[in-house]
DNA sequence: ATAAATTTTTAGATTAGACTAAAAAAAGTT
DNA sequence: AACTTTTTTTAGTCTAATCTAAAAATTTAT
């Protein structure tokens, strides 16, 4: 039952996103770059971290969570996500506008808030931006991981999730029309530039750059 | 577009409750008292509120807020009522569980969240414990003020808030079957301890002490 | 109106979380 | 292998919000 700061529980948040992304540890420096402090700030709340068990830290060598620091940011996670539901579905934020606010919601401490929360929303499996929600023990479930750049001519995929969240991205997805859970269908791919022509339902033709295409998560087809 | 610490807010939130209910000035003691601090911590804060123009401060003279200080706790407490409705109403807390939660709450900082928030929940007038909520504009709205203690025998009312706002009261509250909206008539008092024997709809006669009478606000029925 | 009691303020410390500047370790280059 | 560059850590400082102990102002009581 012991507590934990905002500071805390963003650095453990920060730590995870860092390492599931790819590296085995995570350097000082790239923990100061994404919580916008000083490497030697990052150092002092690294020993504190250390101190309550929460991180495994050497000198020099990069930190990695504990179990206990990872079930603690999964959790974190949880209820950013949750509040992104929340803010998009019932309040009606767009997809691009969210993050801040669940940024300050997901500190709220309260377990039965959240679990009350997840019920009123229908216990959804992902958030608005098609990140998978983890479950109240701690466990992340696996994210579609195909591309739609990796898709070949004449292939449907369902459009699942996207790995840009900056809101200029998904402001370009509502102005194109891309909207989560729709079936695209690839009709051709430019050698020169590798952009798509795609034909979304209802029969609609647009064409996707492929920096676009490679932030864009797709699965199978409902059918 | 300033912005103010959790600390602070809490202050101002503090303050403005305990002028709204009698003194003109507001003793450092008494602050300590309610942030449940010392009262040298209480002096600190007075001078950094007066610096920001939140507070009128003057040594040994206790302080009161500024305009600007009084429209910042009010926009504080109307967060705090919201959130307690979305509690109770949307996720089904009891009105006996919801302030903690909601002293949370209430520091979430975006104007819009709020003002969502309120149409989502039809634009209530008063929490779940009766108190009106504020304006967007940082008004008040008048609260009831007669107490079910002072009607006479055969006087019929509305309940409609709670003084007391003690978890401990609000339990015996849904344990006697008196609920906010419900019209009680008096049909004797006790001269001796001044207890209350009442009778709500559908034709339940209960007995309702002084010390909860007095603890519980009344306006004439709609009827 | 003077002394006693209470309240409030000052002075000086503490803690979390940040900072800068400098030292130490690790990594990269000839 | 030795030198340079980069990364990380240490050492010392700063601010917000707290604390205790002591001093000052106000209030109460004789």
């Amino acid at each position: 039952m012991s507590t934990h700061s905002f500071t805390e529980e963003n650095y453990l948040k920060l730590i995870y996103a860092l390492v599931s992304r790819g590296a085995d540890e995570v350097s000082t420096n790239a923990l100061a770059e994404v919580t916008a402090t000083r490497a030697a700030s990052v150092t002092d709340m690294l020993k504190r971290l250390a101190d309550k068990q929460l991180v495994h830290y050497r000198k020099y060598q990069g930190v990695r969570l504990t179990d206990e620091g990872e079930r603690l940011a999964l959790t974190i996670i949880r209820r950013h996500r949750l509040w992104e539901v929340f803010l998009v579905d019932k309040l009606g934020f767009g997809w691009d506008q969210v993050h801040e606010m669940a940024e300050e919601l997901e500190h709220i401490r309260s377990d039965e808030l959240v679990e009350r929360l997840d019920s009123f929303l229908g216990n959804p499996q992902f958030d608005p931006h098609g990140d998978p929600i983890p479950t109240p023990a701690g466990h992340m479930p696996a994210a579609p991981s195909q591309k739609m750049a990796d898709l070949l001519p004449n292939e449907s995929a369902c459009l699942l999730g996207v790995l840009d969240h900056s809101a200029a991205f998904l402001q370009h997805l509502d102005r194109s029309g891309l909207v989560l859970g729709c079936t695209v269908n690839v009709s051709e791919i430019s050698p020169f530039d590798r952009s798509m022509r795609v034909t979304i339902p209802p029969g609609q033709t647009l064409f996707v750059s492929y920096d676009v295409a490679r932030n864009l998560l797709v699965g199978p087809t409902k059918a």
